[in-house]
DNA sequence: CTGTTAGCGCATTCAT
DNA sequence: ATGAATGCGCTAACAG
């Protein structure tokens, strides 16, 4: 900066105050402090600016995965929304394992990033995660939530949808044929907890339950379990479409007709269109309202707002042919 | 900092270097520095360590988008190698502009990572952006590339992937039966162009081809358009799994029989086994050598190796339902 | 509107 | 092995 400011014959706080816009500049000297950058290949260095700042105008996010179809769809939805803004959206992903998540916590906090997004790994065992991350910035859970926290929760209202497939299930399917199976996720996430707890509640805590990960290949492996106990028609209820969508590759494969002998319904929303054959039944997650309240309430990257800390955003069914 | 000093009686000097493990210290003053740090719940400031080193142990990643899930999935793989290093992988996803692939340059190239690894968007325009990052860390493009750049090059070998598939049909396909259709992405990208001219190497100029874009909507559609055209029987090789997948769904929709009518043969690699009904006959990308070679020339942050600037990796052809 | 200067938090001299 | 002091690049406060 100094290099520019002695080219242009300024003093380097006018060089900053061109670069950065924060002070108004006489036309003529700025035109000489940008051409004299632009001869020079000058970059303003943002960390310089961060440290004297103490903020950096950036947002973190936090996934479990990248593999999951849904966080990616959260994550490409989230970037959308922060482009709009002056804020740049920076994606660290926790492959899965907590000491990763933990890590990517510590990075962004110790990065100073202005607020964290994240969708926590587990239940409990984010806990430690999580409270880093809200102790040091103003920090919003997507998706999923860690009950022992007092950070903002923005996600669909899990119980909400589930009763919505008990209204399509009583309306369209003869139970008697065609029973209900739930395949879903171990309910090591609030997620999956809680659509485990909306199945019951609405189709009764005698219902079958398989429990897994969320992925196409234990929704491939139930559908194979299901047909080995000799089930010949079922109404598999699922947790996730990537779980659906591994169900009913599993029982296509075993050439079972859907949905004549089995009927398949996802939960939420992402690709179901053209990626499944038959296109999948499923409960959409209204994506882009969730992530920009998110940007709202962060409001372009800062103060912790104060609407109210937990948001549930309502779902919708979607029809397909795998429940028709 | 100056606060855990004091607490723990010593100088900034030894809280520093007590933190960063950077020289020995004494391991009863190290004890009572990590006490005062501790219980005054100080965490050091990376912002500040980065001004000071001029280095920032962190490595971005631009993508083009998140939501294909090659993408997604180099990333994660990405990541993951990474978790090994002292360094942190940031994502930054372009939502398909040019405009927000080269902020997400520049953002990083601001924020001093000490490498770049970009997937480029076009294979012209973003000419720019790679040239940014280029000239200011080392930069490493995948899977794309600019050829107007000297930018290092990692990818799989595209000519070499459409010769196995060439080799595939070649002795299990009755083409006269069977002729071969290209359903690929518009030549904007360097592998959507590879691909192209690798197919048309492998099976002629005169094959019928149909570009769109790197999408399962695309493959869907451009199913229906080889329907409307008449087509009964044919060999569908695609330039992408996704858009393969989206063929599949767009002739299985119309009630046609695959492999018996019509073939499908997808490129990457990339969730074909579960995901699919029927499984996926694809091109398989090494994208584990691949990320872990990344890894390996920017060491961890740093030295342009001197290493061969481009390197292809070899694919392989991976057997399938959809083209036995 | 412009210039001078202090200091953001840290790692690293240099001296001990 | 430790402490005192310097400066990484920048913006904000202050004076003009």
């Amino acid at each position: 900066m100094a290099d520019v400011a002695r080219q242009a014959g300024v003093s380097v706080a006018t060089v900053s105050r061109t670069l950065s816009g924060t002070r108004p500049v006489d036309p003529a000297l700025a035109e000489r402090v940008l051409a004299a950058a632009d001869q020079l290949g000058y970059r303003v260095n943002l960390v310089g600016r961060a440290l004297r700042q103490t903020r950096t105008s950036t947002v973190g996010l936090v996934v479990p995965d990248l593999d999951n179809p849904f966080f990616s769809a959260l994550a490409q939805h989230l970037a959308r929304v922060f482009l709009e803004t002056d804020v740049d959206l920076l994606v660290s992903t926790a492959d899965g394992s907590l000491d990763a998540e933990l890590r990517g916590v510590r990075s962004f906090v110790g990065r100073q990033v202005d607020a964290l997004v994240m969708i926590p790994v587990h239940e409990r065992d984010s806990a430690d995660a999580v409270a880093v991350a809200a102790r040091a910035v103003p920090t919003v859970q997507l998706d999923r939530c860690v009950p022992s926290t007092d950070a903002h929760f923005f996600a669909v209202n899990n119980r909400r949808g589930m009763e919505l497939v008990g209204a399509h299930v009583a309306t369209r399917v003869d139970v008697a044929r065609q029973p209900v199976v739930y395949v879903g996720a171990e309910p090591d996430s609030s997620s999956a907890h809680e659509r485990l707890d909306g199945f019951r509640r609405a189709f009764g805590t005698e219902a079958p339950v398989l429990l897994g990960s969320f992925s196409a290949s234990w929704g491939h492996e139930a559908a194979r379990r299901l047909l080995d106990e000799g089930w010949e028609r079922a109404t598999v209820v699922t947790a996730a479409d990537v779980i659906a969508l591994g169900v009913l590759g599993g029982l296509l494969h075993a050439g079972r007709a859907v949905p004549e002998e089995f009927r398949v319904i996802g939960f939420d929303g992402i690709g179901a269109g053209t990626l499944a054959h038959p296109s999948l039944a499923t409960v959409r997650q209204p994506v882009e309202e969730m992530t920009l309240a998110i940007r709202d309430l962060l409001g372009g990257g800062g103060d912790q707002g104060e609407a109210e800390r937990h948001h549930l955003f309502d779902p919708v069914f979607l029809d397909g042919e795998t429940s028709p």
